[in-house]
DNA sequence: ATCTAATCGAGACGGTACGTCGAGTCTTCCC
DNA sequence: GGGAAGACTCGACGTACCGTCTCGATTAGAT
């Protein structure tokens, strides 16, 4: 699967060499852009192939040429769309990095690709395939990226505190009421979380 | 909704009136039975009204008869087969209960249940109406206990400890694993979370 | 396939058994129908089953519930359209038997049922299911009847003159101008044609 | 249609004019042989360009250059397959010529051409360019051909015969057996199908 | 002891989306 | 300016599931 997912990055870098007509780009540009708009306006479940292909002006055979399945289009969507958003923040000073980086994350997860991520992790609760790229594409490459910023503080914390574990407290609570929805996302919310967890970790 | 999916508890309490043959209730459990038998077996996008019917040895019209569309079917299911599951701990010690309540809901998540969890909160995503009735008849009701359970104990906390934060903290992360799915749910995990909860709310 | 083809004919002979719905025999009709003016309007290889449900207010899976493909379809629709059509003759006179067959077959091919005809035959050539339905319910039922009139005959005929080539060489031309269309179809035609036979038979 | 029909020939009579490079003539040989191969082997509906681009190792686009669609390939294949064929008798005997005209065409009709046939006159029954160049390649230069040759025994018939009514009793029922398969071709058929007309138009 | 009304099973119905395939067009590189 | 390669739009294919519907058969309370 990932590896179906990932010869369009492949193929950005190593475009054309064949002879025949090469892939119009536009096209999948306004394929991925109409799969991302019909997912935001009708909901995960109305994300229909025709639906799609109607919106980006493309027809079925060239969204099925690329992709296996709708579930691959909007993935490589989600990854185009959200790569470049929430650069990390780095103050030099940890609790401030932790307070921001929550705070950015609240404000992707209220803003118009909330529906995005609620319907990814919807399908992914019964397709391993989409499970397994949300977790390689989106979640892991950023755990890491926040891991490796924390582990530099890692002196100031009190001894035998699980990295792994405190990136979970940060970020679940986040996912579940995005997911739940039993009261809003706020940066209140945020920053009273980054306090419990600050407490619990013997932050100085 | 609330109203469309609560009748059938209400025709048990007052079930027969009218003159007519009455319903039948092997019917009923034979249908929510088979909701979850299908659930767990083949995952939530391949619970068909047809597969439900087939297994149960009823009729969709059976089926439509009583529920107004298939998620109000696994909805009741999910809360006759949780019902009584889960009694919260009661040890004369805070931290000793959260670490058991943890530990209980984590032995829930890691059983046949799970895929239940799992599908109703991929279908809350979608559907609002899935997910008013996911949060009224389990999330609320499990929380309230929890938070009545903790509050007993509140003059043990610091000072300024937000309840309804603390229990966010100690469930969304079993939630986070669940649905993400980076590392497996373990005991040891929801001890680890516990003792870190339990240091940002300053427990003594 | 002899047997996918017959059964709505037994069905009508033993309608309704089981405890089901039963079948809506005004939907089967309007989708004949429909085929056959679809037929006539559009020519053999535009009669889509989309086209033929629309116009029937059927359903496609209407038509694919009954038919197993849209030949089927089309085939029951030329045997319930052709059934009654062309009374044999017999006037008590050979030749003139044969000279009215021969009109009144003319009469068909050029009235608005001739695509069904041509359409089915051209099916039959790249099918071979089609064609064996075309001649078990069209020509052979019709041959075995013409055959039969002609047998009280036969002491009228020259000796050793086979009766199945008779059939053909009065059958074949008027097939043959309408598949190939040199030359239109006319009662004087077939005169002409019954005056050569006539003569080749050593009729008197 | 005639003419977009024709220019391959054309094309051979006055091979080169422009500037560019001149038509790759092995080509369009390959690929009016691979016509004639995919229709053999698969059927009339199974001849898809992409097979025939295939087989001939040509490209579509090389296809559509030079024919309007399909059937015009394989028109052309037709008549370049035909072309040469079926030389007609001249033994100096009417009847003796008529036997071996029909004998020669039986045999082509029991050979691998068959298939070439079937598909065409199938083809032509929707297609109106199909059904004319039919007749104006095959059909109407054989019987001209055939009419010339029989109208120098004219005198040896009954008074009144319309020749062009005996050519369509002689060969009509040859299309007919092949289209219809009731009954296999053979060349005793044949034969007494001569008698028959030969009684028929009183020739002595 | 009917009669009446609501239930049950079975299963056909109109819709709608799926993922595939072929037709005919278009666009690039190579000769 | 061909020709091979191959991507493009369009539209039909046959399948599957949804939620609705109409049957005959069953089972009560009401008459």
């Amino acid at each position: 699967m990932s590896a179906l997912l990932h010869p369009p990055q492949d193929a950005e870098l190593a475009p054309q060499r064949g002879r025949g007509r090469p892939r119009d780009t536009d096209a999948r540009t306004r394929i991925l852009q109409a799969s991302l708009e019909v997912l935001e306006e009708a909901g995960y479940p109305n994300v229909t192939c025709d639906a799609i292909a109607e919106r980006a002006g493309a027809s079925k055979s060239t969204i099925y040429r690329w992709w296996p399945h709708k579930e691959a289009v909007m993935l490589e969507a989600l990854r185009e769309s959200i790569a470049q958003e929430l650069p990390f923040p780095d103050t030099g000073n940890l609790r401030e990095d932790m307070r921001l980086q929550l705070r950015n994350f609240v404000k992707l997860l209220t803003g118009p690709r909330a529906g995005v991520f609620k319907g990814f992790i919807a399908a992914a609760q019964s397709d391993p395939q989409v499970a397994e790229a949300f977790r390689s594409i989106w979640v892991k490459p950023r755990r890491d990226y926040a891991l490796s910023g924390m582990e530099r503080y890692q002196h100031l914390l009190r001894d035998g505190v699980d990295l792994q574990l405190v990136m979970d407290a940060m970020y679940a609570p986040l996912y579940y009421r995005l997911l739940i929805g039993l009261a809003p996302l706020t940066p209140e919310y945020t920053d009273a979380l980054t306090d419990l967890i600050w407490s619990g970790i013997g932050g100085s």
